[in-house]
DNA sequence: AAATCGGGGCG
DNA sequence: CGCCCAGATTT
């Protein structure tokens, strides 16, 4: 895998991690490192930008500050932390990770011993065994495939992320500093994070131009050539019940596949209604290929059927909803109409 | 190999 | 509305 001439690989290496040591964001996990903190700002990090994890990990670390408080915890409680950060399974495995390391006689430490903990996968277990350990594993991240088919010229269309993953490892491998890899594997990332952007790459700043078969040239910003998939639209229609100080509330089963356990507004059929015209609120989210609307519509009563007959469905004290862990961003939500509704 | 997870922010 | 983010797991 000729990425470039021997010669040049060591300094490249040099140069990006020259620019690295000034250019890295403080992150709380670089700030005040540790085994601990690589893990959870690993896990938070997966398919979710910096910015939106950042504060979830402050109040994560406040609240479990060590893998034996995350394993002490009650699942609940967990999941409320993870609350509106999405993927929940995410939660749920770094909760049983927590379990198993701290009954661990031998702690982890290489890639591969990692990788057979819940919830690490082989992004993660070279991160943390890179960052963490020092040890020589080179990750493979959304940034590296870019910043790599960029400096490649790698110019291929891959059928999905994975197959690119897969085909930039070995340069990866190749190009990646075995005396500092953690350091090397966050200037890559960084690299892809601060410069060379998805869109409007900014190779007059980067270190590593000079090495780059893309830089500066418009067909950068076409690479890499990923086939996505196509967004599908859904609706969903809500409705909104206040009752003497109390919220009308549907749980999730808690073998469902998704959001199991959780809270969220209950959907009319459940409760024999129709939408009615004219909804009080309207909000939009994705998550992953979905994008969703949902309208919430206010009904003060009757109901058609006996709605206590139904599964899951239950009457909330407003005061009761902190402890609770709602879907998504039922809690935000929330707050925007119930402190609207009030005013009203 | 492909689908799923039903989150969010940006241009 | 399209794109993509410090991916892993299930099918």
């Amino acid at each position: 895998m000729e990425i470039l001439p021997q010669s040049a690989f060591a300094l490249l290496r040099k140069q990006l991690s020259q620019w690295y040591r000034c250019a890295r964001r403080p992150l709380p996990w670089r700030l005040v490192p540790g085994v601990y903190a690589t893990v959870v700002s690993e896990i938070m990090a997966q398919q979710t930008r910096i910015a939106t994890m950042l504060p979830y990990y402050e109040n994560w670390m406040r609240r479990f500050p060590d893998f034996e408080a995350l394993a002490a915890a009650d699942e609940a409680e967990v999941l409320r932390h993870w609350e509106g950060l999405g993927y929940y399974s995410r939660a749920r495995n770094l909760h049983r990770l927590s379990k198993a390391y701290v009954a661990l006689a031998e702690k982890p430490r290489t890639s591969q011993e990692w990788e057979s903990l819940p919830g690490i996968g082989p992004y993660t277990a070279a991160a943390i065994a890179s960052i963490a350990f020092g040890h020589p594993s080179a990750v493979v991240d959304g940034n590296v495939v870019r910043v790599l088919a960029r400096l490649m010229g790698e110019e291929r269309e891959f059928a999905s992320n994975g197959e690119a993953v897969k085909f930039f490892r070995p340069p990866a491998d190749e190009l990646l500093d075995r005396e500092n890899p953690g350091a090397h594997n966050q200037a890559m990332m960084e690299l892809g994070a601060l410069l060379c952007l998805p869109k409007k790459p900014r190779c007059a700043e980067c270190p590593v131009a000079a090495f780059c078969k893309s830089a500066g040239k418009p067909e950068a910003e076409a690479l890499p050539r990923i086939v996505r998939r196509v967004v599908e639209k859904m609706e969903v229609n809500r409705v909104l019940h206040l009752e003497n100080g109390a919220i009308l509330l549907h749980r999730i089963a808690a073998d469902a596949k998704r959001l199991a356990g959780q809270y969220e507004l209950p959907e009319p059929k459940l409760l024999g209604l129709q939408p009615r015209e004219k909804p009080l609120a309207v909000r939009t989210r994705s998550i992953t290929h979905h994008r969703i609307v949902e309208r919430i519509y206010r009904h003060d009563g009757p109901f058609p059927v006996k709605w206590t007959k139904q599964p899951g469905l239950a009457l909330v004290p407003l005061e009761k909803l902190e402890s609770l862990t709602l879907s998504g961003p039922h809690r935000r939500w929330l707050g925007e109409i119930l402190g609207r509704t009030r005013q009203n």
